[in-house]
DNA sequence: AGCCAATTCTTGACACAGTCAATAATCGGA
DNA sequence: TCCGATTATTGACTGTGTCAAGAATTGGCT
């Protein structure tokens, strides 16, 4: 597990820290996670971890696909370590609650756009809005 | 055109102020456009706006449904007056320009959701990230 | 027209997520 | 083990948006 990350760091010509394992785990622990809780986490695992080197490390993690981002309106970014399949987010308008949905069809059934605009289209992001069946309990 | 944005402020029982018609006039005059924007627009209409006239219209303006807000990840919140046909945005990530992008197929394609956790989802929000024809000319 | 209560605007302080820049510590190859 | 390059720490800072109190405006009413 934690080789595997480290492998997956050196594989990407980043070099292995604590810092950045104790990121990895955190994420790959709670999904949808902020910043923020990354760094709690980080700090409750490694003792200390400065602000800029969490957001350092998920900045870099994302950029050599490691994690992915998501930054849905009215909240901070969340990461997640579900990089290789293609899913999207129901987000609770409620309470927040942040949850996966499986492509409905096919790998990217919405990447079909008709009418470009001539941009050279590389990625669909899609996130649902409702109401999470804890919320839809309490109305 | 000024008069029916005091009509349609009117019918949801707000008041008509310079403010709120200028903001409404200066999002329909730049699609996309940003808070800032906004009050940069508005002040060389009207003279003078708090910034915090400027949230407030627009907040208000949302929640009544007269304008759209779309919050892409890594820039300000944008604000559209396109509020009643069902269309979604591309952003060139190089330089940030949003464009328009009507749905696919039918109304609201992206809508089915094949497992939804449980959730009751009410919209599906789609953003595709891409990169636009002027950016694409000089790599 | 003029008045009054409710709504709206202004002003200024504030909160939060994230970034910048300089210095210190750590990693990993020789 | 040592050294250069990469990474972490520290602290200041920016931008976007919100909160709260008082002043101004709106629009219904007489």
């Amino acid at each position: 597990m934690t080789s595997s990350s480290a492998h997956q760091l050196r594989e990407r010509g980043l070099q292995v820290t604590a810092q950045r394992l104790a990121v990895l785990r955190a994420v790959a622990g709670r999904p949808h996670c902020t910043a923020e809780e990354v760094t709690e986490a980080v700090r409750g695992e490694i003792g200390v971890i400065s602000r800029q080197a969490v957001y350092d490390s998920l900045n870099l993690l994302v950029q050599k696909g490691l994690l992915r981002r998501i930054q849905p309106a009215g909240s901070s970014a969340l990461y997640e370590d579900r990089v290789n399949d293609n899913h999207h987010h129901v987000i609770c308008r409620r309470c927040g609650q942040t949850a996966d949905i499986d492509c409905a069809v096919g790998a990217a059934p919405c990447l079909n756009a008709s009418s470009d605009s001539g941009f050279r289209i590389d990625e669909a992001e899609v996130i649902y809005w409702g109401v999470c069946p804890g919320c839809l309990g309490q109305p």
